[in-house]
DNA sequence: GCTATTAATAACTATTTGTTATCAATGGAA
DNA sequence: TTCCATTGATAACAAATAGTTATTAATAGC
């Protein structure tokens, strides 16, 4: 069976006539004759009535032309589709990125991107920095939103976005937006950071806050979720430093106040991995590079 | 484009290796590289990246793979399913009846046929006679359950069902189980009959039944579906002779009584075309021709 | 630096497909 | 009826396609 054979079988479904048929594909009608017996002696089915005078289909034949046509209109599909994939106009984009970025850039960026990129389609993960920075590596991410990458031969990167820090307080604390200078005042307090185990590289941003301020911060406990340490603080289990806008997107009983003139900022960065065969990849890129600029 | 170059590329998105992937298509690997090579011309696109060392999927390749593995276990199906509907085993049989056989015998063989062919689908109309017939002539049915069909050269035709005809007069009547003894009784009543546009044969035959007691009818109305009737007659617009089956499916306030000593009997006659190409059909009239043996 | 392995290329052969010439069957016209 | 035009099948041959063998260039591992 050749796709040859199919094609030359429907376009016979259609004029029921063989030297019809034959003229409208280019070839004589013997040949075709001859390629439909084949057909037919492979399937072990008769496909067409041939009465002398008359060509029709059999149920038999006219189960297959229902089938087939189907079948070579599906394929016929798939090949433009592949040359989309190729040129990187269709695909799919795997992201991962870390729990902030959902209430501040990424919606906006998403609604861009599927808009501009109608046949890419997007798989999102939240994920925590350190599993994102071995999946990019590994390939099983395209495109990573995550803090604080350190650097390697393979991997690109762009900062994507950044905004201030806060500390964190319990509603009950007697610290506010008028009374809070700086980080000195809280010198004596315990702190939840993140873990280690998600990159040194957040934590240290974080412990270099406080060490800026003169002073190394007693460690209450470690989490590498904002809304975790957000709830620890309600619990007054200590003082957290967290973006900014985590304030708009949590109930919990607490404080934000803006940690003034700090070198510090939170940030977001985009990275891939610069080998990344992915032909949708650059395309993306090209128009994240173009779009975002870093905002407050 | 050709079946075969699509069957090589998938051996080789197996193995990915040439010539391991030559060997199980039992070719040599030059004939392996020149079709995937000819493939990727067609498609204008790369399927492989061959680094001298090692052959692995592009990204286009990895969607063509995917949708084309998809295509090609559909096209083996269908080549299946085509052998089996040229025998008959799979298929499509299109049934006409009237409406008496769906409180009869019809659902019941219906049952039957479904689980001893699976693979036959059934498309079931309710339909006046006078259109199956023409229909089972020009092929748009394959089998019909009707009344007193004439003779046609090419139509065959058996026997199904029969039963019984009553009298249904109003709930009102003084006529009952007991006192009705002979049509005479009714002679000189309206009556509401088959219309002579459905076929004239089972018009005729009710109008017989009055003939033979004596009398011509009075005919009052004219209708083919038996409800109506029903509902004329609880109406006191006439009397009916139906189906004795009826009686079990109309809440309409009429009572039936069983017409004694006639010759006529409501009859259902299974039709096929003698020249119908189906192969199922054959397979179908077989099992029915077994099992169903005319019951009271 | 050598060797073994891998895919590509070129020249040739085998197979498949298409062409030309012809036939047998059949429906319609004379 | 007889004849003719039309249709699909068949056979012999030509063209195109696919497969084989021999060889090469590149490279990873010893």
């Amino acid at each position: 069976m050749e796709l040859k054979q199919l094609d030359y079988f429907l376009m016979l479904t259609q004029t029921l006539h063989f030297r019809k048929a034959a003229e409208k594909l280019y070839i004589v009608q013997p040949a075709l004759s001859k390629q439909i017996k084949s057909l037919e002696a492979e399937l072990g089915v008769r496909l067409f009535e041939r009465s002398q005078r008359r060509v029709q289909l059999t149920p038999a034949g006219q189960y297959f032309k229902q089938e087939v046509a189907q079948i070579r209109q599906r394929l016929e599909e798939v090949r433009n589709l592949t040359q989309l994939v190729a040129t990187g106009e269709a695909g799919e984009i795997r992201i991962g990125y870390v729990g902030s970025c959902i209430h501040t850039f990424l919606p906006e960026m998403i609604t861009g991107l599927t808009s501009a990129f109608p046949h890419i389609q997007l798989y999102l993960s939240e994920m925590i920095t350190a599993a994102m920075w071995e999946s990019v590596l590994k390939g099983e991410l395209d495109l990573a939103f995550l803090r604080n990458p350190p650097f390697h031969e393979s991997i690109e990167s762009t900062l994507i976005w950044q905004e201030p820090f806060a500390l964190v307080v319990p509603e009950t604390s007697s610290l506010n937006e008028t009374n809070f200078r700086s980080m000195r005042q809280v010198a004596g307090e315990s702190f939840i950071l993140p873990t280690r185990a998600d990159g040194d590289a957040y934590h240290d941003l974080q412990w270099s806050i406080c060490e800026d301020a003169g002073f190394s911060p007693q460690v209450s406990h470690e989490t590498v979720h904002g809304h975790t340490a957000l709830q620890l603080v309600a619990n007054q289990l200590g003082l957290a430093i967290l973006p900014m806008s985590f304030r708009e997107v949590t109930t919990a009983r607490v404080r934000f106040l803006e940690i003034p003139r700090i070198r510090q900022r939170s940030e977001i960065t985009a990275v891939w991995d610069r080998h990344n065969p992915n032909p949708s990849l650059s395309r993306l890129l090209k128009f994240i590079l173009e779009k975002s600029l870093p905002t407050p």
